[in-house]
RNA sequence: GCCGCGGUGGUGGAAUUGGUUUACACAGCUGACUUAAAAUCAGUGCCCGAAAGGGUUGAGGGUUCGAGUCCCUCCCGCGGCACCA
């Protein structure tokens, strides 16, 4: 019999398909569209990650098994190719990042073509090319226009080491991600764009769109809506008062001291008698500002001091690098009793606590705080308002004391610039006469020109500030000498629209076009990792709800479903280089094929959990293909000896077996067998608990092999199969003689009547343990029930004379006699 | 520290609304085929016990006729955020 040879029937398929665009949508025509999403990756020069695939596969078996159901599945792919990392990768092995990310894309698709899934292939984008990142900066001038991209000096993360500065997610406990080293703040001119705006509806919006619960919670964490109150305390004898921000103004007559932080803009206003100090100390705090541990220092603002609004008290001002000068109004009142750092510092400092909360309440005695007391409870010390909830006093005192609501946010403007070379220019030109003026549209794309000499400059310019030619422009405006802006934006700005571009990639002159993104978007269904709950989705989010209010799209939510799958490690580790564990692709390919390594990265566990590549798992998964191939030999190969190809059933080792074996491999069993496997595969699909709909189908392909079947009970285990493992499955649907292919087979559906067993066996607990067991008719009455449990040999044996005190029953489930 | 997820055989993992713990695989062991190996096929498969039986879902407690599943206390692992007042 012919050996299953995956290197060739894949190759057979894989040709095919690429030769006649087999998985290309209709983009202007299809009637039924479903747009399905995967993230798209950053071509490494390594070569498709087995992470990638992980993630590629469990998004395309969605898209197939939609398609499958009747869907225009449009699954497009791309490369994501601007950004740092590229651009560390092409300076450590010193070649261009334009001659690496070509090499690197043509690799990637290679491997993608191998791997099998149904890519429109017509559709591929990359955002370092002009057609693509022309639009990426004509998004920059629609927010510049609007009025929600500006620039302001601001604090940044520089690597000294790397010499450059680093986006926010490449620190990782203030340290540089590459090199370990300490990451320092500069203060440096840069876009942002005004994503706070957009704060209220980002989180408002997140209770109406169907995405995995824990991404939604990072989302609201990340934006971090907290109302309370700004609150002013006057500075004694002077015309000034601080204004601080706080949620607790319930414990305000506990403030027993106030702190600024460093940066604040009142202390070089306030008559101080300690002036050299303070500044010693602000600037210490200034240069190490990122250092890991969280020890709070401070120092007191004297010569002077605040009235605590609530009870006329006079108290100390202090700055301290524990209060964070972009939030809020930059100061704090310090509730020693019931706020954690206040106490720490407060004690470190000898400042007074005084205890306004009290658990205890109406008890007399408070206890004694070994640590803040930061939960709810009734006012104390708090002379009118004693005795009320926590809860109510907030706004009772806020009020009293003249405080205006006020609500924050713990998102900050997005800061897109980056003083980096591979990125797309940001179109502005500064001219000495009209000053910030943007460039045209029609202007557009600014190109990245070539630069040979592509280092990060170690000053805050970009090397694109060197290239005389590109920086030396005409204004605009008035003609005159003008420089362009040298900097370049963020990878995660290409990112945060491409799904709008991948349907229109084809128009020339527009973005997206209104009639071909009214088919397709939103997104019907975005898997993708994890890592990128806040920043990516956040941001993509942002960008489709300033085009809705550009009324350039209309719809605000870019994705109606989202999944996050979760993390690939190998033998319970994470896969990485510096591990040496890496898993190769190729080799897989060249040694199992693609539908081997596919299904078995999907048989792993459920997709959002993430799986435990072991190298020794996936001759299993290869074995069930096998045994999948050689069902349909036998089919097709004229007849040679049935009785060692496995109609084994018939043979059981045991008379014992046999008596049991009689009835469950009738084709009545088998029928009943496939129609519970079609009802479990489409659900576990459903639920993306992919290794579950394999195991049904392994046990399916057992059940194949020891019953006698028909070609249309295997013809239903490659349909349900094609998704999994899509070239084996067109082979064998060819070979069975088939017409068509097996993905344009309908999905099928199951008939509740025959899943249902006629005869079902139900457990006879005695005190809750297994006893017995009962054959009874399905839905078989609890009364009944009993009565059968009660008539069984074994209970009857064990119970005796004795009479159980009380018999539960639950039907089809299980009996329990309580003795 | 805070938030989220998880802890079940030697391993990856199964287990509807609380109802037979360990489906489906991997590794192991036994056997068949083979000169042999590989491949394939069949069987076996938690712990204690000779057996009857008993124990077992990170630990301890609770609710229940019945708990992997619900509640409380604690331990461990992973991921994210990290002085946001």
């Amino acid at each position: 019999m012919e050996q299953y040879n995956p290197q060739k029937i894949e190759k057979k398929w894989r040709e095919k398909w690429i030769r006649d665009a087999r998985w290309q949508v209709d983009i202007k025509g299809d009637k039924k569209p479903y747009y399905n999403l995967m993230m798209f990756p950053y071509p490494s020069a390594e070569g498709l990650h087995i992470g990638n695939l992980y993630a590629f596969v469990g998004s395309d078996i969605h898209g197939r098994y939609m398609r499958q159901k009747g869907y225009d599945v449009f699954e497009p792919i791309g490369f994501d190719a601007f950004g740092i990392h590229s651009e560390n990768f092409a300076l450590k092995k010193g070649i261009h990042p334009r001659e690496l990310i070509k090499k690197s894309t043509d690799n990637f698709r290679r491997q993608l073509e191998y791997i099998g899934n149904i890519y429109s292939w017509d559709n591929i984008i990359n955002t370092t090319d002009p057609e693509y990142y022309k639009w990426t900066q004509w998004i920059f001038l629609k927010f510049y226009e609007a009025g929600l991209a500006y620039k302001k000096e601001a604090p940044v993360q520089w690597c000294p080491s790397c010499k450059t500065v680093l986006a926010n997610e490449q620190v990782i406990s203030g340290r540089c991600e590459r090199c370990d080293s300490v990451v320092e703040s500069k203060n440096l001119n840069q876009w942002f764009l005004k994503i706070t705006d957009y704060a209220d509806r980002l989180l408002e919006n997140l209770k109406n769109i169907d995405w995995s619960e824990h991404t939604k919670i990072a989302q609201r964490n990340w934006i971090g809506k907290s109302t309370g109150y700004r609150i002013k305390f006057p500075i004694f004898n002077s015309q000034f008062s601080i204004e601080i921000f706080t949620t607790r103004a319930d414990t305000l007559f506990g403030a027993t001291y106030i702190v600024l932080s460093p940066k604040h803009e009142l202390i070089s206003q306030l008559p101080i008698t300690n002036k050299k100090e303070i500044e010693t100390y602000i600037n210490k705090s200034e240069s190490k500002k990122q250092t890991k541990n969280n020890e709070k220092t401070g120092i007191e603002l004297k010569g002077i001091s605040a009235i605590n609004p609530a009870n006329k008290e006079e108290i100390p001002v202090w700055i301290s690098d524990y209060v964070v000068a972009e939030y809020g109004t930059g100061a704090v009142m310090a509730v020693p009793a019931h706020d954690q750092r206040d106490f720490e510092f407060a004690k470190k400092y000898g400042l007074p606590s005084k205890q306004v909360i009290c658990q205890n309440y109406p008890e007399k005695i408070c206890p004694v705080l070994e640590k803040a007391y930061e939960g709810e409870g009734h006012l104390v010390g708090s002379e009118k308002f004693n005795g009320i909830s926590s809860s109510e006093a907030r706004e009772k005192i806020g009020k009293s004391v003249g405080g205006i609501p006020q609500v924050n946010y713990h998102l900050r403007d997005w800061l897109i610039s980056r003083q980096r070379y591979w990125g797309p220019p940001i179109p502005i030109i500064y001219c000495d006469n009209c000053g910030t003026v943007p460039v045209a549209e029609k202007d557009l794309p600014v190109l990245l020109p070539y630069v040979e000499n592509f280092q990060p400059t170690g000053t805050d310019k970009s090397p694109l500030a060197a290239v005389e030619e590109f920086v030396n422009v005409k204004c605009p405006k008035c003609a005159g000498r003008a420089k362009r802006e040298t900097d370049v934006s963020d990878t995660f700005l290409d990112s945060s629209w491409y799904f709008l571009r991948y349907p229109s990639s084809g128009e020339k002159n527009i973005a997206w076009d209104k009639k071909i993104t009214e088919r397709w978007l939103p997104v019907d269904m975005y898997i993708g990792g994890q890592e990128h709950a806040v920043l990516h989705l956040m941001y993509a989010r942002f960008i489709t709800m300033f085009m809705r209010d550009q009324k350039l799209l209309n719809f605000e939510e870019p994705f109606k479903k989202f999944r996050a799958h979760g993390l690939l490690v190998k033998e319970g580790s994470k896969i990485s280089k510096s591990k040496g564990n890496i898993v190769n692709p190729d080799e897989l390919f060249e040694a199992f094929g693609a539908d081997t390594l596919r299904t078995y990265l999907m048989f792993l566990s459920p997709l959002a959990e993430g799986g435990d590549w072991q190298d020794e798992g996936i001759r299993g998964v290869h074995r069930f293909l096998g045994r999948v191939w050689g069902l349909v030999q036998r089919q097709t190969t004229p007849y040679q000896d049935k009785s060692s190809t496995g109609q084994a059933g018939k043979q059981p080792a045991s008379a014992e077996a046999s008596a049991g074996r009689q009835e469950t491999n009738s084709k009545q069993n088998l029928q009943k067998i496939k129609h519970q496997t079609i009802k479990k595969v489409t659900e576990d699909i459903e639920r993306l608990h992919y290794n579950t709909a394999i195991a049904a189908m392994m046990a399916y392909v057992n059940a194949l092999y020891e019953n006698e079947h028909s070609p249309e009970d295997i013809e239903t285990l490659l349909v349900l199969l094609a998704p999994f493992a899509p070239h084996i499955t067109e082979e064998l649907w060819e070979r069975l003689g088939q017409k068509g292919s097996v993905h344009d087979a309908v999905w099928p559906e199951f008939d509740a009547k025959i899943t249902k067993q006629e005869i079902i066996t139900v457990p006879v607990q005695i005190n809750g343990k297994l006893r017995a067991q009962i054959e009874v008719e399905n839905n078989t009455e609890e009364g009944r029930l009993i009565k059968s449990a009660l008539e069984s040999e074994r209970i009857k044996e064990i119970l005796g004379d004795k009479k159980p005190k009380k018999t539960i029953a639950v039907k089809n489930k299980v009996v329990n006699l309580v003795i």
